[in-house]
DNA sequence: GGAATAGTTAGTCATTGACCTAACTATTCC
DNA sequence: GGAATAGTTAGGTCAATGACTAACTATTCC
């Protein structure tokens, strides 16, 4: 199977970590020491973390001095939306067919 | 990390061949040998998706004779979704807040 | 009852993921 | 310039994932 680009979006956020480092950037930019503080892990642990959401492009950082920023890449993010979203009309498509056909049964028995 | 249910949805949901299977089921019921139809892959290897699809609780299977039949469980892919609502919307505050900040910024210079 | 069909189990193997410690580099600040 | 700070690299462990083949069980159909 070739790896799509969202592929590495949904193995991304298959960590509760990394969605929670999502969820803080959500708020806003942070460091890398910032993002790590509430976990419990070792550093390079919690780099790896981040290292695998800027591949995946749902972050992008930049290094100022000899701290890293780290912000959200939102529109990314909408890669795995838009799945869901493709996913659902699917589904409501075919509770419209199920519908109709119900509709159609009832309407044969009379 | 305590393993929360939301885990092993989106776990499930990073594999490309399962996200495959559940936009089928998306259309509908169908056999393993149906759904195995469309992939390359020896039927073990594809069982062990369908497993992982399972234990998720993402679809649920009968067995009628010595078919079994697998169906999409749409509530469970709601974790996801809201998940993706609930990041939506703590990013749209905070271009709100952006915005606040902005317009103070504009008023206090004149 | 025997062959074909549908799925299942067991066992192997390579790769990746998630963590660790130890040691290092680069920057800032006194 | 030396100590503290911020992040990075190297290297190692261990469990889980994704794939395979071979062999098996259960059902259906002739």
């Amino acid at each position: 199977m070739s790896a799509v680009p969202a592929d590495a979006v949904f193995r991304a956020l298959a960590d509760p970590t990394r969605r929670r480092v999502l969820e803080r950037l959500g708020r806003g930019p942070a460091t890398v020491s910032d993002l790590a503080k509430p976990f419990e892990m070792a550093l390079p642990s919690f780099l790896q973390h981040l290292r695998m959401l800027e591949t995946a492009g749902l972050v992008s950082s930049t290094k100022v001095g000899r701290v890293r920023i780290y912000r959200l890449v939102p529109e990314r993010l909408k890669l795995a939306e838009d799945w869901h979203a493709r996913q659902r009309r699917l589904w409501e498509t075919r509770l419209d067919q199920l519908d109709d056909l119900l509709k159609t049964l009832k309407e044969s028995e009379s």
